[in-house]
DNA sequence: TGACAATATTTGCTTAGGCAAATAATATTC
DNA sequence: GAATATTATTTGCCTAAGCAAATATTGTCA
């Protein structure tokens, strides 16, 4: 299958201002700012309300789970959990039938936090869509997993190129 | 004036893959593995890329300026700024007038590394656009600079929250 | 002019993430 | 069943960003 990029933008003309990466970055600041902000009263930092969440609704049980659900690095991931733990958050459980792997558990007030997670997350974006009608925000999701594919189909590419040699002519 | 929003996420059944927050997340993390692994000829990091950028466009010439037009803090530009010297991509030079400030020069080095920024940025973005018609993208870029907008004025109203008491009623 | 305020930069301390090597436990294979 | 491979987690070393305090310099004002 053939794929012909558009030209929207061109290096002679760039300004950074009108370009989509600039437009959502600066979107997911504000917005990650905002949770941040309403997630205040439970001690959870923007780095862990995502794990917590994850971990909540049992999207993960181990370090190399979450670290996979959260895609995060293994390291980085043992390093938050020590974190967490220290806020009393979670607790490190050793598997007693596989002695390598860790369960970790929500404490009472890891379960209390992650609870009011949803919330604040369907607020905080509902938020940021006022003035949308459901068509144009059905447009947007839809434009953004298009995007994503694309991402998902170069990142493919990228590495079916460097595992196998090109068979183009 | 009054603002009300709508209610397109609801906490009972909010799902992350379907919201616009984790979509643009993933687009973002895609994007950026892409330009880091495009500029990886010019020993470039994607933290490093943007200071670079601005400062070959002239618009910052001064640690503060720099962490304003980056939005960055003061202390990581320094830092930041450390780890470009050393690569060799700018020079601290002390301002004769004020000897407070610190004027960054680009090196050659880091002039030829900032030009071929804008090649790879419209590269990248294009790909991503892939399949879209004119009307589409341009639909995009009005739907997330709407919601920056309303990001904009919901921190307003917080800042204003906090100075001046309300005056609803 | 001399005390005080404001400004620019740096530094210390913290959280956070990536990569690679180390460690420990389990699986596989000969 | 002992050597080897695989898997799970941790640790060391690095970049990176935020916050607050320290430092140096300049501006203000009485």
């Amino acid at each position: 299958m053939q794929h012909i990029a558009p030209s929207f933008y061109s290096p002679e003309s760039y300004r950074p201002e009108d370009s989509i990466g600039y437009l959502m970055r600066s979107i997911l600041s504000h917005v990650a700012q905002s949770v941040e902000h309403q997630l205040a009263h439970t001690d959870l930092t923007n780095a862990q309300w995502i794990p917590l969440f994850k971990l909540y609704n049992k999207q993960a049980s181990t370090v190399a789970e979450l670290a996979r659900a959260c895609e995060l690095d293994n390291g980085a991931t043992t390093r938050l959990l020590d974190r967490m733990e220290a806020k009393g958050l979670v607790q490190r459980v050793r598997s007693e039938q596989d002695r390598r792997v860790v369960n970790i558990q929500l404490t009472p007030a890891g379960t209390q936090a992650a609870a009011d997670i949803p919330q604040v997350l369907c607020e905080v974006q509902n938020t940021h869509l006022e003035g949308f009608s459901t068509e144009e925000f059905e447009n947007l999701k839809g434009y953004l997993r298009r995007i994503l594919d694309n991402a998902q189909r170069i990142k493919a590419a990228n590495s079916a190129a460097v595992s196998a040699p090109s068979t183009d002519r």
